[in-house]
DNA sequence: GCTTGCCTTGACGTCGGCGTCAAGGACTAC
DNA sequence: GTAGTCCTTGACGCCGACGTCAAGGCAAGC
């Protein structure tokens, strides 16, 4: 099979594998016209390249989980060197998630904060002549 | 103030005050021998683009914010425009922060998996002669 | 006058993961 | 032969928010 092929198959680019194999990740054999040749072997590699990437793995952790493979294992993950990964990944979304809820929470406080500021100031146009005063002798109240 | 101290100030950099300038978000006067001249105001705008910046928005996503308290508001967050940006900023969180609870699941599952097969294997391992087979007619067993 | 330290503009480098183009070779179908 | 499709390498572009370097101007202290 050749480069478009495998392309095809694995839903990427040709430019996607080339850059694949500039990186050592997934070398080519060669045939006779210099034509890079893959077989199904090469597809396994890719879709766990790519499914690791669609967790958001860089390439660069990606590497384990494909030499695992390359050495025999069944499984990309059957190695330890994988098994790091899965953890120090665990442990970098976990510290993520919690970062990110910590801004969520305080971009909603923002937000909350400013509409009641908002909303003051509405109510206080909506009174002819301006707001009432912060600290009143009960005159106009009555 | 010229642009060290204001940078220093604000726990920035000169480099990146110059962007902002080039970006047309923090523009400056400027001295009669060419150097850059801030204020107190300006100090006020550069604090709430780097808060902005903390929580992870982008330099366009602060200008909102800016434009408003050159505008002459309170706050940076007292006009419409920067409510809408808050807004955005949520929606876009709480799907970042879902995609985030999804995907560690499906790692610390695959983790989980790998884990088990990992330590079945180990086990096989320890009894002479191999792993039980799996369908058996209870004769080594007894 | 000389050093030191701040300032100026301009321009290239960084990072990751490719996209996109250019120029040319290989192979198939007609 | 030639049109069309695939392949090759090489190289530049992109995105955001700056870092870093270069060459030179301005001001202050000695």
């Amino acid at each position: 099979m050749r480069i478009g092929e495998l392309a095809a198959r694995a839903g990427t680019t040709t430019r996607t594998l080339r850059y694949y194999e500039s990186r050592g990740l997934l070398p080519a054999r060669r045939g006779e016209n210099g034509y890079r040749t893959y077989d199904e072997h090469d597809l396994r590699l890719l879709r766990q390249i790519r499914t690791l990437q669609d967790f958001g793995f860089d390439l660069e952790e990606t590497r384990p989980f494909v030499e695992c493979l390359r050495a025999g294992h069944p499984e990309g993950d059957s190695c330890p060197a994988s098994l790091d990964v899965y953890r120090r990944k665990l442990g970098e979304l976990d510290a993520l998630i919690g970062e990110l809820r910590s801004v969520r929470a305080q971009v909603g406080e923002q937000l909350a904060r400013a509409e009641r500021a908002r909303d003051a100031l509405a109510a206080d146009a909506e009174v002819p002549g301006g707001p009432e005063p912060v600290c009143e002798l009960g005159g106009r109240t009555r």
